[in-house]
DNA sequence: CGCGAGGATATTTTT
DNA sequence: TATCCTCGCG
């Protein structure tokens, strides 16, 4: 049901101002889900308006998720006809019905981060790349950059041109693309990019669709990149009713191509636009709210605003530095298990956050130590897992046959004798005819240079022909096991697995996927694989809940026992994971310098990264909602090398009078260090010159490194502590070359260390680690 | 072709 | 320290 008088003022003002473009600016926890869901009920209820010409426009499948069933909630009739979707996903829906009009074919498919590195190894042996100074990675990221900001393979030439690097990186481009076309595929930033091609190219395309969304919503603004802008603008343009809501500050994905200014500059893009800011939270506690503010106002480029909330003032902003990592993660366990004894808290109720993946380790090993319950909420997804991609590429393989990148994953899984060389052999061969990978199989004898091999894979052919006749028979479920069956998939796996869990692991991943293809077949009056694949590889949709519980290793339970078994669990993710999610109990863990904020951030010279990364700071400490922890290391390995740090400057941008420390110090002294002999310690690292281990300096440049000599005369910092050049003199960098030192600051355990070096400009760095060498 | 040893390498990642 | 990748040998 609408209800406007649930709503505070603000969210009322954004609910019912309908008409041309509004921003709406809203803070962390200041119900903007409740604002777009009850807009959407407003016009359609309120205003008349048809469902049909309505769009929500989301970035997860989750929050997509979220909002339809929350759409669904609170209007009667039609909410179904609301257009809820991921940017990914609508334009994939576009891109199947006029993906001919910009010529491919309208069966094309989907390439994942998997086939894109796949392509990219392929691109950059046949161009001959030296992988070693143009990484694949780097390779991919820059051409993803390019797409997002709707640069084709010339453009990103001509913008570049006299850069020698960057016309190489443009040779590539180019050729990537060239065989994404080929295997009639597109990435997903193709999607985005091409539906804006497709909108410029065909304006009776993009007329329809501006008539059939006639107001546009769109979430988590701030994360828009350039082609996702241009989408919406484009979609918009005719009827202008475009709400857009995020949070400038909760900005954090900058390297992956969000552009902060679609929404810093929404006002100049639309000078007609209502702006709204809700400011009121009703998550947290004041003292967790003021924190964030206190940490936040330190950024430059930002819309003023400050988050208030009538709660009680709560709890003070707990601090606490320990000895090592490994220390610092079994406070936070024990932590955690005192509040689950004593309190009424439950493991559920508290997350770690951490910067980044490594760092869960030691956690995970603290609460195995102390036998207590938590998730791993991992990256991987489970249409990412090997095991799924392995079989759906058999699935596809079977059912089209057209996909060279599948087949030439599985040609040869398991091992069936057919080696890279006859691999390509075959591909030459179906390149001269034509034809698909998969298709030359039949005509290995004719291909040319196929000894023994021709045998194997005629072989692979027949499997996949009795397997054709599988499908035609029987259901897709037993098509799936004919699959594991013929091909001996388990024992593969039982080699490939080196623990016995890790293989429960992919027998359960199995038995989802069966039970996916099961339900699809049910619930579908013609059931299609291929149509089953295009759904799941990009949406993943209705299944991940079921499936989430298949990633997280929880298993074969329902929905609700899965739920309940996630409310046991403490979670342990990123801060960028935790974007969205909020918690009772939330735990930062390596509040360090040079862990968070970052190495890269502090020494690199952009003070817009570390602006960044202070946004995600501020999402990390607005993810709690009564207890706040924030932890740190003395010490931590990193890298096989072992790192020492001071806490993190973001923590000396917490009002002191919210941490629950005694003695007010910048330097983050103990105030309540109970071992005596920690403390001594502690106490004499922060008066003392930083100390970097002689081993772990030695160990660092043995021989083979050209820097070793130098280093073996003067490394960065001597065992006493001090610093082995001073300012003036001049240093060499392994990375920047040579430079003079323009400043040395102390502080606490580490130098930081200014240089202007000849080439590579003035970099500040922390002496422990930026292996600085006098000359 | 397949295996294993050794070398290089190392943020964050909705789709 | 862990993982991933390459290269050389059997």
């Amino acid at each position: 049901m609408l209800s406007l008088e649930a709503l505070n003022d603000r969210q009322r003002e954004a609910v019912v101002c309908t008409e041309g473009p509004l921003l709406i600016l809203a803070g962390a926890g200041s119900g903007k889900t409740r604002v777009l869901t009850n807009r959407a009920a407003y016009l359609i209820e309120e205003l008349g308006v048809n469902p049909w010409n309505i769009m929500a426009i989301t970035f997860t499948n989750k929050a997509a998720r979220e909002m339809r069933e929350r759409i669904d909630e609170i209007i009667k009739v039609g909410a179904r006809d609301v257009w809820v979707s991921t940017f990914h996903s609508t334009c994939l829906q576009i891109m199947f019905r006029h993906a001919q009009k910009l010529g491919y074919d309208g069966n094309f498919e989907i390439c994942d981060a998997t086939d894109q590195r796949s392509v990219m190894k392929d691109v950059c042996k046949r161009l001959n790349i030296d992988t070693k100074m143009y990484k694949e990675r780097m390779l991919l990221n820059e051409i993803s950059r390019a797409k997002d900001e709707l640069m084709t393979p010339s453009e990103y030439r001509a913008a570049n041109e006299g850069d020698y690097r960057k016309e190489k990186i443009a040779l590539v481009y180019e050729e990537y693309q060239k065989t994404l076309k080929k295997n009639n595929a597109m990435d997903f930033d193709d999607l985005i990019m091409k539906t804006v091609e497709l909108f410029l190219a065909e304006p009776e395309v993009l007329e329809y669709y501006q008539n059939r969304f006639r107001y546009i919503m769109v979430d988590e603004y701030q994360d828009t990149n350039t082609a996702q802008f241009e989408l919406i603008h484009l979609l918009a343009n005719k009827h202008r009713n475009l709400c857009v809501v995020g949070d400038d500050d909760q900005s954090i994905y900058k390297f992956r191509g969000a552009n902060i200014y679609n929404i810093l500059d929404f006002e100049k893009t639309y000078p007609e636009a209502v702006v709204i800011k809700l400011e009121q939270n009703y998550r947290s506690t004041q003292n967790i709210l003021n924190a964030a503010n206190g940490v936040i106002r330190n950024n430059q480029g930002r819309k003023e605003k400050s988050l208030w909330c009538d709660a009680a003032e709560g709890n003070k902003i707990h601090f606490k530095q320990l000895d090592t990592a490994a220390s610092e993660a079994m406070y936070i366990a024990e932590d955690i298990k005192k509040k689950v004894s004593s309190e009424r808290v439950h493991y559920g109720d508290c997350a770690v956050l951490i910067r980044t993946n490594v760092q869960s380790k030691e956690l995970e090993d603290a609460f195995r130590l102390l036998q207590i319950d938590y998730d791993l909420v991992k990256g991987l997804k489970f249409w990412d897992t090997k095991v799924i991609k392995d079989l759906t590429a058999y699935l596809i393989t079977i059912a089209s046959g057209k996909n060279d990148m599948r087949t030439a994953r599985i040609i040869n899984l398991p091992k069936r004798g057919i080696g890279a060389a006859s691999i390509e052999k075959l591909q030459a061969y179906a390149e001269m005819r034509g034809i698909s990978l998969y298709e030359a199989c039949e005509f290995a004898d004719d291909v040319p240079g196929l000894s023994k091999a021709a045998d194997k894979i005629k072989g692979f052919d027949y499997l996949i022909q009795r397997l054709r006749t599988v499908m035609r028979e029987g259901s897709f479920g037993e098509l799936l096991d004919a699959v594991v069956d013929e091909t001996e998939y388990m024992e593969y796996l039982g080699n490939e697995a080196e623990t016995p869990e890790k293989y429960a692991e992919m027998q359960e991943y199995i038995a989802k996927l069966r039970e996916t293809l099961t339900v699809y077949e049910e619930e579908n009056e013609q059931p299609d694989l291929m149509e089953f694949m295009r759904q799941n590889g990009v949406e993943g949709s209705a299944l991940d809940k079921s499936l989430d519980g298949a990633q997280t290793g929880i298993g074969l339970l329902t929905a609700e026992q899965e739920q309940e078994m996630k409310e046991r669990k403490v979670l342990i993710m990123t801060m960028h994971n935790a974007k969205g999610l909020e918690f009772p109990h939330v735990y930062m863990a390596g509040m360090e310098d040079g862990l968070f904020p970052s190495y890269m951030t502090i020494t690199g010279d952009d003070p817009l990264e570390m602006e960044e990364e202070r946004r995600l700071c501020y999402v990390g400490i607005t993810r709690a909602k009564e207890d706040l922890t924030l932890t740190c290391a003395r010490q931590r390995m990193v890298n096989g090398e072992t790192r020492y740090s001071t806490a993190s400057r973001f923590i000396k941008e917490i009002p002191f009078g919210l941490l629950d420390m005694k003695v007010p110090s910048v330097k983050m002294k103990q105030a309540d260090e109970p071992n005596p002999s920690t403390y001594q310690k502690a106490k004499e690292s922060f008066h003392q010159k930083p100390y970097v281990k002689p081993s772990a300096v030695r160990k660092r440049y043995s021989e083979g490194n050209p820097y070793a000599a130098a280093l073996k005369k003067g490394a960065e910092i001597k065992t006493d502590g001090t610093l082995s050049y001073d300012v003036g003199d001049r240093v060499t960098h392994v990375k920047f070359g040579e430079g003079k030192v323009k400043e040395i600051k102390s502080g606490g355990r580490d130098y930081e260390v200014t240089v202007d070096f000849d080439t590579a400009g003035v970099k500040k760095m922390f002496a422990s680690f930026a292996k600085l060498v006098k000359v």
